[in-house]
DNA sequence: ATGCTTGTTGACAGTGTGCCAATAGGCCGC
DNA sequence: GCGGCCTATTGGCACACTGTCAACAAGCAT
């Protein structure tokens, strides 16, 4: 009945375990799911999650690289606004992206390894670095790497922000909108003057 | 040699396993540490674990429980002053905390259960709200549901702020505390004029 | 001292994990 | 269309880990 063995190209079976995989990941914690399982909803021997992830953490990472990256820009359009105008459009597509893409994005902003294992931290930053990256772009400023620091932690803002919109109801979509385009205005705008002491 | 058996209260022993947990999962992820460990550790046999915490799952969520929560707001003597003015100074203590106390705290910023195990979300979001509650306090406002939600956010931006300032150096510590304070003063700001729509 | 309460232990059974040699799918040249 | 090779895939082995439970003893009360 079941096709008796099936061989597939490499790239493609690994894609296979990942996306059944985060299906289960997606409703129980990391330690609740077997490799076994992984395995029989991949429909593949056990044995081949540690031919091509080496480990059951590995593949656990593997998922979690995936789960946490934002959709590509496709942001287009608008040239010869202002920054206010520009911050407000990309954010207005970020809480659009977060409504569709974003369930595990969303999510990312927990807490995870308040310990050591900095695996999953390392994921996570490299996600906001790029989500920096995105914005600084689509505001048409630099790639300059003091801005995108600067930069980096209102994603956690802004995934945490959202947290509160969709699963919880206490922000409106235009309130999370309105606090978040200015935040990020905020957020850039200290850095464009970096001399200002009050103290003497 | 060593002492043979040594009978102590339950709570007593409890501490002890916890804080010798802390510091194995200080630098190791949770799946790295067995619980043979973690009773060696604590000098105690391994079924002990299982009989204070039931599982390994669940003294690990002790140990974050303890982890999370910032230190009890020893902040006091400023009343005549102005919301502004207290902002600043509540972020400058927090700042404060996190350098001395929130090794922890601040690292409850990365990402954690992208997955389904909400039990660490749910113990990260109890530690934000009491953060909230705090500020919320020491502004001198009220201690409104609304408010705290609107707050909350607020936390993950912090923790995220101070660890680009504590490790990696990106912030000046008068930076996270001016952009820190104002970003505060937003979020409470927005909420006090609710009906301040711009479309018709 | 002696008994009782209960914190503490050690072993047992079941399960999960990583590893590796054996197997077979499918593309190649012939 | 047929045989052969490369390698994706499997199944089982050995080991480690986890949860449970009945037996044990530390310290208090009488």
């Amino acid at each position: 009945m079941t096709a008796t063995r099936q061989r597939l190209a490499p790239a493609e079976r690994r894609q296979q375990i990942i996306d059944a995989a985060r299906e289960l990941y997606s409703d129980r914690p990391y330690d609740a799911v077997s490799t076994s399982e992984l395995a029989d909803a991949a429909g593949v021997a056990r044995g081949l999650i540690n031919h091509y992830f080496g480990d059951k953490r590995e593949l656990f990472l593997a998922v979690m690289r995936e789960s946490v990256l934002m959709p590509e820009r496709p942001l287009t359009g608008l040239d010869g606004k202002s920054v206010e105008e520009r911050a407000r459009l990309t954010m207005d597509w970020i809480l659009d992206a977060a409504t569709t893409y974003g369930q595990a994005w969303v999510a990312a902003s927990g807490a995870a390894n308040l310990h050591g294992s900095s695996d999953i931290q390392a994921i996570v930053d490299e996600a906001d670095d790029r989500a920096a990256r995105l914005v600084l772009d689509a505001l048409g400023l630099p790639d300059d790497a003091r801005l995108r620091a600067r930069l980096r932690p209102t994603a956690a803002l802004t995934k945490s922000v959202c947290r509160e919109w969709l699963q919880r109801g206490t922000f409106t979509r235009v309130e999370a909108l309105d606090l978040l385009t200015a935040s990020i205005l905020l957020f850039v705008q200290k850095d464009l003057s970096p001399v200002k002491e009050d103290r003497p």
